[in-house]
DNA sequence: TTTTAACCGAGACGGTACGTCAAGTCTTGAG
DNA sequence: CTCAAGACTTGACGTACCGTCTCGGTTAAAA
């Protein structure tokens, strides 16, 4: 029980060294070696743990910031979604954890069991919850029941990573508010008679 | 004059052989020194020539690759936007192309200048004639003056991008359809009366 | 134990397959890489041994060929002189020995750690012993008391080293009769009266 | 005619330049590139004068060097030789000579043209100006004549050699004069009766 | 309490690739 | 025709990590 006890402190500081030095150095530069050194852990007993470098580090990262990212439910859909999406955003313009995140979806573009976890771990999770509530709304009738709620999910996140991933220009509640309004609002483009 | 056109042959020869390798062995496992190897050519001859693999490897994608991704203009924008953007998906869901474009939008997350790179000589100029052949149609009154192009260009590429590097569900012409019409047809979630 | 045995095994492999190798295809020629890919070693594994080629190739020539070349004491000081000299003649006459011994001092003109090494593992205690000997013969009056004996071991020495490496004429037991009779014989170029 | 003085013009830099960088790096440093570079001519207009860095080397602190080492003749063998080995022993002393030599020396042991060009054009000849000095003295019966000349040149370089090669003290004319003593006093280490 | 088996830190090991350097050859355009 | 400039192939350098594999030296549990 003790060696389990001691076992799971070590897990935790391995995960912990691996964040700290993802902060310090960048994903990229991040060495097994020197996690293991600076962790005063061998590297056998970090390879007992995780199978690669990459699943460490999207362990790290996910349960070291288990920041509940779950959606209120005030009866105000709209309101709930934006209060949440706007926690989303705020994490990510949070110094560190942008540029960590965005090096983790970077690794899951070469490795698949990277790209499986996070999904698993996070992608789904959140998607649900956001799906979960817009459904909540639509059984309470704010919602029209021929609504899309799985598009819906992706237009609200899509445009998101795209700002996250691809222009990497910063990510703002107004430009957060741009893409709700317009979903809400209606988007629609035709010419008014 | 010669030494101009045998250099350009290297050149080429070079980001040929780096697609190739990038084909058979993934970007993961792409090396330098395999690349040299194949094409016959010293190390120092790719590394006058890019900085890094990730640079060269985008030049290969972007150049040798150069498929006309222009929009046409036949009148009818929902038309030519689907058209167009059902090209690019055919184009990802071509093998090698989907799985080496995710590479590089991986580099691209650790590497600065990779980002940078693929913004200027691609996202941007892309997004561009997304805009362009949405502000033609605005002019022409077939889209509303008041209507958000950038969102628009964003509601449309977010949700493929999300899918394409995040869920890697395959992406199909139905989806792009769906994209389209909840845009075009207006994504209106309010409860009719 | 064992792994420090084993050590010991990498690193007598190493030094033999140094030798093997600078006998195939010379000092000159003789490469890290090529000792790491013979040995079946990684680069690494020599480079904790030694820090660079030269001083790996002084041990293994030092290691490997621990001839003893120490003096007999016959009573006869120009007989032992003699028998001692030979032997080492004979050895840098024994093909792959001389070019590496020329080598190896070759490279200790650029090297002063290779120079350093050379002295103290080898130059100075053949020169101690030589000077012992003599010395021994001094006590026992066979020597003259004010004989100069660094002098007589530079004077013994010197022309060899001299054919070696500047005239690259071979070294033959009469050249190093006719230095050792004119060391005792007395080299007295006064005319006689 | 003009074009064969600017072609000798060149030469000249060259070696002046290799002599200059060898001052500056070492000999181990100096490198090809760094030479023509420095000298503002193409690496090829070096080559088509010298087969190898080794014997451009060698040219130039031959060419560049021509101190008069001829010995003089004023009646007395001794002073002679002794002037004049003070002087090559002052020229070794004199900084930048002593390593550069030690260097070419070192050279010479891997590379045979280096060697053969070294005993050709420097020691053959100083060796023959030693042994016509002697033969001089020799002839006016200043010297045995069953003295052993080539023997005596030897007995008088090698030590020297010996310790500008491999046990690296410095070369003193205090040195000089004993092995002058000894091999002209006679060095004659049989007890005296 | 003593034994014993699991676990640990440390780091050596065989490898692979890195990015740099220089060698010696080859090509081009200017003079 | 000769040259400087410098691109080219080749091959080695020394470094950094990878992931695997001992090695002793603690423990914590079973005996």
């Amino acid at each position: 029980m003790n060696a389990r006890r001691r076992s799971a402190d070590r897990t935790e500081t391995i995960m912990q060294t691996a964040l700290d030095l993802a902060l310090e150095v960048g994903y990229a530069k991040l060495s097994m070696e020197a996690i293991a050194g600076r962790a005063g852990v061998g590297k056998d007993t970090i390879y007992r743990r995780w199978p690669s470098k990459g699943l460490l580090f999207l362990d790290s990262l996910l349960s070291l910031n288990q920041r509940a990212l779950d959606y209120p439910d005030t009866g105000d859909v709209l309101a709930d979604l934006r209060q949440q999406i706007h926690a989303a955003v705020d994490l990510l313009a949070t110094p560190p954890w942008g540029p960590l995140y965005r090096a983790l979806v970077g690794e899951a573009q070469h490795n698949p069991a990277v790209a499986a976890g996070l999904n698993d771990r996070f992608i789904q999770p959140q998607a649900d919850k956001t799906v979960a509530r817009l459904r909540a709304a639509q059984t309470k009738g704010q919602v029209s029941p021929d609504f899309d709620l799985e598009l819906a999910m992706a237009v609200l996140s899509g445009p998101l990573y795209f700002q996250l991933l691809i222009t990497q220009e910063p990510l703002t509640h107004e430009y957060v508010n741009r893409i709700l309004d317009a979903l809400f609002a209606g988007l629609d483009p035709r010419p008014r008679p």
